[in-house]
DNA sequence: TGATTATATTCAATTATACTCATATAATAT
DNA sequence: ATATTATATGAGTATAATTGAATATAATCA
């Protein structure tokens, strides 16, 4: 009854903003964490849920763990896939895309992430407010 | 939000059963209720939960509510429909089917649910056994 | 080694969901 | 009208899901 597990999987907010993210590439914990403003279990909660259906994978690189949507599942799954893609344009969604876009073209990373993250948040926020 | 909401109808066992069952045509809450020994509160309770999501409608004739799925549902959510029953194949669903084809093929109808209840339940029930 | 940091996990509280039993509603039939 | 029957709904309960806070684990760095 795997597919069902998938649909739970899906049927949550933070989770498919996660998913949403990782379309544009991987992303580690901390880097999700800060994009969008999720405590760092939750966080960590979430990716697990959705590695554990290998909708996501996840590969250590030093102290940090990076996720990226996992190539099979997209290839079995192709028209579920296709189908949340084309699902996924509510304001927040693309909100968060906006504050990804925006980390990426900054000078931050997760190699500083502990002392730096409250500069990360109100950078994010400050772009974002300035986008309205 | 609206296809997350989607996500979560289509994440219980019982809602897809149903929406396999209808998928051959429409039927009459009794005759779900039969077909899949489901109690009559919870039956009537996920058909609502599938209809005011507009993934199945209803129309009544005499006092009897007859369910069936929705075409512009399916129009709307091409893929992902197509994906639902590509995944459809595990035994509880052929079963369901079997019991289903089986009811029709019998001179049971909603008319007499009441009375014939049982009958219908055992006949349904020994059907399946001989099958195996 | 010991301190620091990123991530995962445990615990407890809260909220949501599914279910049953009992009752309400709406339609038919006598 | 009254009784009967099909379906819907309300109340209560059990189970599961989500979350934050605290803690454990694993890796790096000094």
């Amino acid at each position: 009854m795997k597919f069902q597990e998938i649909f739970k999987a899906l049927a949550d907010e933070n989770r498919l903003r996660i998913i949403n993210l990782l379309r544009q590439g991987e992303l580690c914990v901390c880097e999700i964490e800060s994009i969008l403003r999720m405590s760092q279990s939750n966080t960590s909660r979430h990716l697990n849920i959705l590695k554990s259906l290998n909708i996501i994978d996840a590969e250590k690189k030093a102290q940090w763990v990076y996720y990226f949507l996992n190539e099979d599942f997209i290839a079995n799954n192709k028209k579920l896939y296709d189908y949340l893609f084309e699902q996924l344009t509510a304001d927040t969604y693309k909100k968060d895309i906006d504050r990804l876009t925006k980390y990426r073209s900054s000078t931050f990373s997760c190699e500083n992430f502990n002392e730096e993250k409250e500069d990360v948040l109100s950078f994010l926020d400050k772009i974002c407010d300035d986008e309205k």
